[in-house]
DNA sequence: CTTCATTACGACAAGCGTAAGTATG
DNA sequence: CATACTTACGCTTGTCGTAATGAAG
């Protein structure tokens, strides 16, 4: 069955005849004999009663019209649907984000991202560096903000912006005093670190700055609660610049004058994914950070 | 858009590959590359991705597959409909009778129609004989019972069977004593004619057949009606003989001697009807009468 | 090296418009 | 005779299969 057909046929019972179809459709008047001669043929039943004053519907072609109609609305649908997801309105979207939380940059672009697109789920997936990209290889994640330590196969990557990381110290500590530190006077503290569900992970990114056997402490609790062991002495962590614009009582923030002090976040996403979500999330994402980036 | 484009989507979606699909369908797999490839040109949006282990699809071609797939249901519903109406199961059928009342036999063939073809609902349109044909020319009626008095155009007639006329008369009526009667003995008597609403068509059938200048009197009133009065010594009338095989307190049924005591019933529709049903109805009444018929 | 998807090319068929035909009012 | 549907014919277009290409496990 064409669909050309059904909706030929369609103009000629509107029309009630099939010149003025063929008007209207811009096409031989005899196209229209044929094509709906041929349907009639293919389903076995007349359709249409021809006279010289134009044509009109058998019992039988009334009641087939109803599911061609229905069928040509749906095939509008289809239509409308790709247009529509064409243009990244609508869809989901799985964003993993690496554990040791990334701070204000992330927020404001996701609130945007949001405001733009707000069809779009976006679904917020927190795990380590190694399992977001393993996540975005197998396609469980679509993207993934992760720090940048190299190429992965399947797995494209684009620079997106840098976290600066501050220290965190109690007020009153020697360090205090400094304009900023360093990892070395670092190592001489013990450092708390947040350990949700005991993945390490952040861990694992501190020692990988500050090096191995730190004396490190986790702690199965919210940022604030690790802040607040900080306020009371119990040792000092890292935080990222967002966090430490803001006042925390008893803490003092310091910037931390080592090159490697920072977070290379980068977006990663499937190279072979062709959705059209995932395209517009990153060319957003690559042309909101522009602004943003410290090189 | 092509239909066929859509029904090979759905192959490749549920076979998981390309070359699958292409073994399911009897077709080369670079017809379903094409073929999907243009319609993915066509929509804007990439609706699989392509791996060497087969097809994936993006989040929008899931939505756009929800569309599909109701669409291509409708598809089947169409070519259903259709070839369940091309069967003359369904469907209205209006069926005009002619006024003077015909008797058993029709009703035996409407019932039979109806045990074959439940879902087909009958209307019966009661008017004259002229009324009934300019009815069906003018498509008001799908078919009609008429006497057959001869061609219309645009309408085809075929003979059904002969209604036998019978004379009632009341008990005791001189003329109860023969064994039949005819027009002449007739035209003596006062002819009381049912006539529900003034059309006068029994009483002008009765004329065609008796003669003009008769006595009649019209009643507005149901046959059993006019059978009373029949009894109580008002007059005579016609019956058919279906109606005079059964008794009525004081009334005798004599059949008439005159060749033309009989209404030929024939059935009529319009020739230009190309509806199934009224193509089965036609048949059925033309198969279902031919042992019935009065030569 | 096999499997799967894509691209190129040639044969074939299908669809369309022009124009002539037929029937009706 | 003007209108409206149908049929016949030739051309264009599109569609399909074969075969070659590319890419990945």
């Amino acid at each position: 069955m064409r669909l050309k057909a059904l909706q030929y046929l369609t103009a000629v019972v509107d029309a009630g005849s099939f010149a003025k179809a063929a008007v209207m459709l811009e096409v031989n008047a005899s196209t229209l004999t044929r094509c709906i001669d041929a349907l009639e043929d293919e389903l076995g039943l007349t359709l249409l009663e021809r006279s010289h004053s134009g044509v009109r519907l058998t019992s039988g072609g009334t009641a087939v019209m109803v599911a061609v109609r229905r069928m040509l609305a749906d095939l509008d649908a289809v239509a409308e649907t790709a247009r529509y997801k064409s243009a990244g309105n609508e869809g989901e979207l799985k964003l993993g984000v690496r554990m040791p939380p990334i701070g204000d940059p992330l927020e404001t672009l996701l609130a945007e991202w949001r405001g733009h697109h707000p069809k779009v789920s976006l679904t917020l997936y927190e795990m380590p560096d190694h399992d977001l990209y393993t996540a975005v290889e197998n396609r469980r994640l679509d993207a993934a903000l992760v720090a940048g330590y190299g190429a992965w196969p399947n797995v494209a990557t684009e620079p997106l912006f840098c976290e600066l990381l501050f220290a965190a110290l109690p007020n009153g500590h020697p360090l205090c005093a400094r304009e900023s530190v360093d990892w070395n006077c670092l190592r001489r503290e013990t450092i708390l670190v947040q350990d949700w569900d005991g993945s390490h992970a952040t861990r694992e990114f501190y020692a990988s700055l500050l090096g191995i056997g730190m004396p490190f402490q986790s702690h199965s609790a919210s940022e604030q609660s690790v802040l607040a062991l900080v306020g009371a002495g119990f040792g000092v962590t890292l935080v990222t610049h967002g966090r430490a614009l803001a006042d925390f009582p008893g803490v003092t923030f310091k910037p931390i004058r080592e090159p490697n002090a920072q977070m290379r976040i980068e977006l990663a996403w499937a190279l072979e994914s062709k959705d059209a979500v995932v395209g517009r999330f990153v060319s957003f994402m690559r042309d909101n950070t522009r602004l943003k980036r410290i090189p």
